[in-house]
DNA sequence: ATTTATTTTTAGACAAGACTAAAATGTTTT
DNA sequence: AAAACATTTTAGTCTTGTCTAAAAATAAAT
């Protein structure tokens, strides 16, 4: 069809803008898009004009920015390339979950159609990714899942883990240490009113979580 | 140990350099170097002056270039990374040997030397690529092994395919109709003075083969 | 040993992507 | 409604990597 040049730092901002509006849905605004890419408002501000230029995006003077059609569908086919690399790179390779994501972040920009696709059926077509994140399809259909927040739940309640809002390797690194890795199933046994923090069973062994924790930490309840 | 940042351009220009200096030992020329790469001998020069820069390179105005010792260790690293892709995507992937080496190209890139070396793992520490060519191990050391033309095999001879000298689409996928993957067994029948075409016996089939194939076509005499 | 031809380097331009500092616009407060 | 504050854009600069055209150096030929 058409072939649609793209570099890779248009496409980490297209990716940025779509991470925002999932957030925050509606117009993105230059600051914050500068925040999460990590250089300046000007810099921001230049690439949303190329981006304009190209289509990618609509973009209103100081108004902010939204992904055009087009922008959409590049920024989920970079975020499906990413997270079916994530998981190759835990399935396959043997790397743990937090060790992943800056790899992710290159191999997302190798260009070709076929290499996903094939990739894809290498992997057994995932719908999720290491981190419970889901990937959409080669048609960019997402799969639509509820989750709760470990926070959420009362004493006696159980839940098994599908995911975390916070994705640093450090707070995925203390998961591991815990034992509590995707698909773990957890008890909460008591939450204690002040500070929101929660007794829980993991296994045999219990430990006190954070509010910290219970707000990033996704839980199926079963 | 040292980090030494080097692009992908670089990685390129150095890459080229250590293959025309395999083929042609000595020092390597901007004209050369300019046509490998594809760019014009302006834009060598510049990079030349930049590589120089970054100790990369030993290079003298209107003498040519040399890979220092970390040149080529870049140059070795980029290539070991390149092979192990390309067997990658043949063994795991699926795709057929002409059709690897622009994924390669850019796979070849990836930052990180874990990653390298865990895929390496992940293939079985493969000591060939898909075309034959060797893939240095993770100190840089090259296997030496002998092969031979086809040109060069006498009518009687056998050999078995082990590589070839000429990586494009159209002449691997010709060597595929023919059943000349790597491995096959072939024997020679009889050689034209004339052209130094070969009829050539592959399993049951008898064929032709042009000078031209018996140049780029690389075997182990059995 | 000049002239001629080839190769290589320099000079000047351009695009992408970043920066800082200053100007402009938008939003809140008083 | 002004003033104060916050946000965003513009202006000007830098680096990388490319180009074309012109100048300089080297090599070949007469
Ligand atoms: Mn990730
Ligand atoms: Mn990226
Ligand atoms: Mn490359
Ligand atoms: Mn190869």
């Amino acid at each position: 069809m058409n072939a649609l040049l793209t570099t890779s730092a248009e496409e980490n901002y297209l990716k940025a803008i779509f991470k925002i509006a999932e957030k925050e849905p509606g117009v993105v605004l230059t600051n914050a898009l500068a925040a999460e890419m990590g250089t300046s408002a000007a810099s921001a501000t230049d690439m949303l004009k190329r981006l304009s230029d190209k289509q990618l995006v609509a973009y209103e003077k100081y108004r902010g920015v939204t992904l055009s059609e087009t922008g959409n569908r590049l920024a989920t086919a970079l975020i499906r390339k990413h997270r079916l690399w994530e998981v190759f790179l835990v399935d396959k390779l043997g790397f743990a979950w937090d060790e992943v994501h800056d790899f992710a972040e290159q191999l997302e920009h190798i260009q070709g159609e076929t290499l996903t696709e094939r990739l894809d059926n290498f992997l057994g077509h995932p719908r999720f990714d290491p981190h419970g994140d889901p990937i959409p399809d080669a048609q960019g259909k997402w799969m639509r899942r509820t989750q709760t927040r470990l926070l959420t739940l009362s004493p006696g309640q159980r839940g098994i883990v599908t995911g975390v809002d916070d994705h640093s390797p450090t707070f995925l690194q203390y998961l591991a240490e815990l034992g509590l890795s995707l698909g773990a199933e957890l008890e909460v046994l008591e939450r204690t009113a002040y500070d929101q923090s929660a007794k829980v069973r993991i296994g045999e062994r219990e430990t006190v979580l954070s509010e910290k924790v219970g707000q990033n930490l996704f839980v199926r309840i079963i």
